[in-house]
DNA sequence: TTTTTTATTGACCCGTCAATCAACAAAAAA
DNA sequence: TTTTTTGTTGATTGACGGGTCAATAAAAAA
């Protein structure tokens, strides 16, 4: 069976295998054997094409993150105004794709883990701060400097915290429900004043 | 050595461990040895006083949600206002003794454990139960009900992103910078309202 | 004093899992 | 065709960790 140029299929196919794993366990304790059986191959062969595990969820780590931060910018290339802007950053954050069980429980997930592994950690600051300038790039356009930063700073621990509690099930069902929190939030801080 | 009446100073003193490693650690992922012996026991005795790992877990949890519980109680019978009520319960959720990387490690690591136990799963509604209903019981004197618990949802949402922010050590340094944007955003919802 | 209860542990078993390795197969290159 | 490269796996190893158990010791009860 074996054919030539398997490697980048086989790299996605383990990557997307983690994090279908990830997200029925609702952690990070997945075996590589479960993880390999997922994707159709041996766990030697996960092995082969990453080295240790962490290696794998370090790649799928970034995956997630080069996904959220395309999905972002082909939302922001759309957005003319301030305010626009800043409604496509919170809706991607609620998309589909990312608003799901599985992306979700990977997250958390990853929270954890980032405890233990700088590597990790390093990503999610990446994370962080991206979510916080994108938000910035709108608001700055309708708030002082200032106001902007903190409004910045409340909207994403407001995402954050819904994607949590979406996690819990409990409370906040649907991605709607979700937006409408953050908008209404945005629109109370931003009411009286015009965009650019 | 053995002593008589040793069983509740082993168990407070485990439940004790188990928090303190895990706030090291930063996830769940620790062993029953190592918490025995920060505890200054065998893992033979846990097991003895707590059966499998899983319920000294749930015990632990259960420590912080009653410990969380009693602050929130206290807090609450100083407050005479309805706008004082939602402070106290905010500025409880963000005292010293809760919003620490300990605690914070060890709430994280629940929330992703409570996606395979169900018991901790149940726990943790409850916490958030009545998270809400504390919000609530001083919001309905402010606000009108649909409203009260629209802002209580997302000041709930609020309070868990920025507990995930710390954990990470971006932004949102300390307590106090916390509360503010809590009290920011309760502010301006409220802003014109008066209480009862 | 004998007996029972409570406290405690070291040693051990067993299952799981990450990681390695030798071996095999097919395609490509020589 | 022979050789090398690429893909792949089953079997194995070694470590680790949860859980059990028999044994010990002190205290309390009989």
């Amino acid at each position: 069976m074996p054919k030539v140029g398997m490697e980048p299929l086989r790299r996605k196919a383990l990557i997307d295998a983690t994090i279908s794993a990830i997200g029925e366990r609702g952690s990070l304790d997945v075996t590589m054997s479960e993880i390999a059986g997922r994707a159709g191959v041996s766990s030697a062969l996960a092995h082969h094409y990453f080295g240790a595990k962490d290696e794998l969820l370090l790649a799928t780590m970034r995956h997630i993150l080069a996904e959220l931060t395309a999905d972002t910018l082909r939302a922001l290339g759309s957005a003319k105004t301030s305010r626009e802007r800043v409604s496509a950053v919170v809706a991607v954050n609620f998309s589909d794709l990312q608003f799901q069980p599985e992306t979700i429980a990977a997250w958390l997930a990853f929270y954890v883990e980032a405890q233990k592994s700088a590597a990790l950690r390093r990503l999610l600051k990446v994370y962080a701060r991206r979510l916080h300038s994108n938000l910035l790039s709108g608001l700055t356009g309708i708030l002082p400097r200032t106001e902007a930063d903190r409004v910045a700073e409340a909207t994403a621990a407001l995402i954050d915290g819904l994607y949590i509690r979406r996690a819990l099930k409990d409370g906040v069902p649907d991605a709607a429900t979700a937006i409408a929190l953050v908008e209404d939030y945005l629109e109370t801080k931003l009411s009286g004043r015009s965009a650019q």
